[in-house]
Order: structure tokens, then sequence, then C-alpha cells
DNA sequence: AAGACGAAAGTGGTTGA
DNA sequence: TCAACAACTTTCGTCTT
């Protein structure tokens, strides 16, 4: 198996890992560098706890969402101190201490944020993956003093919404909002700020991502969606998606073609999971069937109910 | 009676001077 | 910083099933 260490696209050595699905992917330029990996666990067996310390080459697995990568020193507690002499002892006292206080400010701020981070992310049943960019985008959002000023929770949420962002699992800003308790304008703000201030590029967010969540929150079968991805995806080449908002197309399509499907769901069901109301949903229905002529469809439907 | 449709006025955000 | 503007929402009345 090749090893990578840049990625091929862009030279970025900013490289992710998905142990779930086995892939590598850049982060930078979202280029899979590789997929369908082997197998990560060890390769040997452990007979007795003593050959597994001897064959571990690693430690636990470098991770964001520990506030110091998971790589910080612990000095004990108490429990350990069995044993130790009174200088040592006093020793062990001041190394405590000094832990204590190279603990800025910024690593206890960490520390909370990622908490809340967690909460907020399980909330949401976002995948793992995400939370990890997530935690590393606030990581650096801290680092650059981006936090100042604004509320801890509005900058996780708006790393948070980046990183659904990136990973193509969007979560709308409504359900951010709801999950962490910032008010969608601020955490559109922050979001935005952070995004710009880092440098970070975020493909505008494709209705058709929205489309499985939608679809099975609705409880509609498989060649629905099929076939609402097909008609998003004409829409799209009949420009008439840009500028518009991604989730009220998403619900449009959905609509349609539940209609077509004979799973006919109101505008006002498909209108609440999508977070649209039913007036948007009327005016990209519209538009879609003008411009898709999807009319034949339709009559081909009611035609057939009739009979 | 419920859902679909459309008009009109209001809202929050972006853009360009 | 302000005004114009587009997208979207809210509200409400009418039509259809």
């Amino acid at each position: 198996m090749s090893y990578v260490k840049k990625c091929p696209e862009c030279g970025s050595i900013n490289l992710f890992f998905n142990k779930d699905k086995g892939e590598i992917i850049c982060k930078d330029c979202g280029l899979v560098i590789e997929d369908k990996m082997v197998d990560f666990t060890q390769e040997w067996r452990e007979f007795d706890s003593e050959d597994g310390e001897k064959r571990r080459r690693t430690g636990a697995p470098m991770t964001y969402t520990q506030f110091d990568q998971g790589m910080g020193t612990d000095i004990g507690r108490k429990s350990e101190l069995y044993g130790l002499g009174g200088k040592d002892r006093n020793k062990f006292f001041r190394l405590r201490k000094w832990q204590y206080r190279i603990s800025t400010a910024i690593e206890r701020n960490l520390k909370l944020a990622l908490a809340e981070m967690k909460r907020v992310a399980s909330y949401l049943k976002l995948p793992k993956s995400v939370e990890e960019e997530s935690a590393r985008i606030y990581t650096l959002a801290v680092q650059k003093g981006l936090v100042r000023g604004r509320s801890m929770e509005s900058v996780v949420a708006g790393a948070l919404y980046a990183a659904c962002r990136r990973h193509e699992v969007p979560r709308t800003l409504d359900e951010l909002s709801e999950a962490s308790g910032i008010e969608k304008k601020e955490i559109g703000r922050t979001y935005r700020f952070v995004t710009r201030e880092l440098g970070i590029t975020i493909l505008p967010s494709n209705p058709a991502d929205y489309i499985a969540r939608f679809a099975s929150s609705l409880k509609l079968s498989a060649d629905t969606q099929t076939k609402a991805i097909e008609i998003l995806d004409k829409a799209q080449r009949a420009e008439l998606t840009s500028g518009r908002g991604p989730t009220g197309i998403a619900a449009a399509s959905l609509y349609v073609s539940a209609l077509i499907h004979g799973e006919k769901r109101t505008q006002r069901e498909v209108a609440d999971v999508a977070g649209v109301t039913e007036v948007t949903i009327r005016n990209r229905y519209k538009e879609l069937l003008d411009k898709l002529n999807l009319e034949k469809d339709i009559k081909k439907i009611k035609k057939r109910k009739k009979k």
C-alpha cells in the first residue's frame, strides 16, 4: 500500500483519515486520496499483557476532540503517591501546581468548548468525523484569538456548522440553533467570520445533500428519493438553483417527486421538515413545472387515478 | 373541511455607492 | 454607513377536492 503524506492535488499535508469508511481525504481540497484501505487493527496477537506492551508501537490516537489533542502529560493523582518519601512528595505537589498554572485560559476555554461541542454534536447525531473537523476549526479559531468578543457557544455552533458543510452532511441553521440554543443569525455571523478569518473555503451547499434526510423523515420510498435527485439535477442545469435557498429547492423537488410516485405529502408536511414555508415550496414547485415540463408526468398520474 | 394557490406587505441579509 | 434589492416569510382571501 502506498503511503501518502501529501495531497497530490493541492500539496496540502492536511489530510483527514476516516477509519469507518477507510478513506483518506484532503481537508483542503476535498480530494479522496486513498479509499478501500485495508485493516487497521493490530497485526499481532497478545498472549499476555507484557507481550502487548512490547509490541505496541503507538499511544492513543491523536484527536482534536481532546483539548490537548490527547497528548498532554498528566501528573497523577494522590493514589499514585503511594511509596514516595517526603522530598519526592513535595516535588510532586510542585509539579501539580505548575501543571495547573500552565493550563492557561486558552486550554481551559478549549476544554469547556469541546464539552459543549460534544453535547450539540450528539444531539444532532453528527458523525464523529464532523465533530473532529469542527473541533479542529474551533482550535484554530481560538489560537487566532477569534473568540474574543464573541460567546464561546456561538463560535462552537459556527464551527460545527462549517464542519457539517465541509463534510456534506448539512444541517440547517435552524437545527444548529435549536441544538445549541444560539440565535440563528448569531451562528450565521460567527460562521461567516470564522471561515473568512481562517480562510476556509466552503462549497455552496448542495440541495441534493438534504434530500436523503428530508425524505426519510417524510418516510418516502427510495424511488421517490432517486427521482427527486434526478429532478434536482435537471433544475440545476436549467439554472433554477442559483441564488435560491438550497432547502427550498430540495423540498420542492421532493414534493414533486412524491406526487409523481403517488406518495403524496401535503405542502405543509414537506415544508415543516425542510424548515421553509409552503409558499416557498409553491414558488419553487411552479418554477420546476414551468421549466422542466413535468406537467405531463403529473397529468399521467391524475389520469391513472381516474381509471 | 382541508389543502392548494396567489397577492400583498413585512423581515433580515447582501451589495454597492 | 445608508439605501436599494432579492429571497423568503407571514398573513389572508379564494378556489379546488
